[in-house]
DNA sequence: TTCCATGTTCCGCA
DNA sequence: TTGCGGAACATGGA
């Protein structure tokens, strides 16, 4: 679940319950989610800090810790990760906690991740994790402009939908948000990026960018999205919502990848 | 019980 | 060199 539309629906959350809270106490699980950093560093970084802003970069969720070093906790959220906050008294019924802080106030905040692919890390500066881990410009960056999405993609063989999960192209896109993007694009997602001029580029730009902000908007909940969008029947053998195909499923970039073989036919030059 | 999964990384190969 | 396919990672849910 976890992708860009995920993540800043947490990041929205932890605005909304949990910024400008002193951390009383950190709890840290087995540590295996812990990336070049020990549980004992994250708890004694974290106490007496105060959660101060957020900042996500792609599928990055920084939270920044105000004066004092390292300043930022970086969060990754792999295929399964979320997070939960609660005011603590009521009975913690909640499962796969990995990192667990304590306010002042008894609130809590916890970092969840059932398959334990996510990352918990301690950062000085979120750019620097960016470079550090090769990421290209975020995917609803405004300065990520129609010419400057197609300029990622110049010179770049494969097909489409490889290049726009590859995160060192545009960071945040995953594999569903991908799907909904080249179904509504009307794009094969084999399709050759060499074979796509910068109109067209530009058209999946723009399909991309107004995906992504519906999707928020929606709290990622595909009950909120558009009827059209195939998110919501992401199934083979269900109708297609946009013409009279059947949706299919097939592998892609190693991937499991829906589309409507009718109108996803076109391979644009 | 078996299969599959939204992410990332690594390896072998073309 | 680039990119792809496949496997691996850990675990829970269908």
């Amino acid at each position: 679940m976890p992708e860009l539309p995920d993540v800043q629906v947490f990041r929205e959350y932890v605005d909304a319950t949990s910024l400008h809270k002193t951390v009383d106490a950190v709890a840290v699980d087995d540590g295996r989610e812990l990336h070049r950093v020990s549980a004992r560093s994250v708890a004694t970084t974290l106490r007496g800090r105060t959660l101060e802003a957020t900042v996500r970069h792609g599928k990055h969720l920084f939270i920044f810790l105000g004066a004092g070093a390292p300043r930022w906790l970086r969060l990754h959220f792999g295929m399964t990760g979320s997070v939960r906050a609660w005011k603590a008294g009521r009975p913690d019924d909640v499962d796969h906690v990995r990192l667990l802080v304590t306010f002042a106030d008894g609130w809590r905040l916890a970092y969840l991740c059932p398959r334990r692919f996510g990352e918990i890390g301690l950062v000085g500066d979120p750019r620097e994790s960016v470079r550090e881990r090769d990421l290209g410009p975020d995917a609803l960056d405004d300065e990520l402009d129609r010419g400057a999405f197609a300029d990622r993609f110049h010179g770049r063989r494969g097909g489409l939908k490889s290049a726009l999960m590859d995160q060192s192209v545009i960071a945040g896109l995953g594999n569903v948000y991908v799907d909904e993007i080249l179904f509504q694009a009307e794009l094969h997602p084999k399709t050759a990026v060499a074979a796509l001029d910068r109109r067209s580029l530009g058209r999946v730009h723009g399909v991309m960018r107004r995906v992504l902000k519906r999707a928020i908007e929606a709290r990622v909940d595909v009950g909120r999205m558009p009827r059209r969008w195939l998110l919501p029947r992401r199934e083979a053998g269900r109708g297609c919502p946009r013409c009279d195909g059947t949706l299919q499923a097939t592998n892609v970039a190693g991937r499991t990848t829906v589309l409507c073989p009718r109108h996803q036919q076109r391979v644009e030059v």
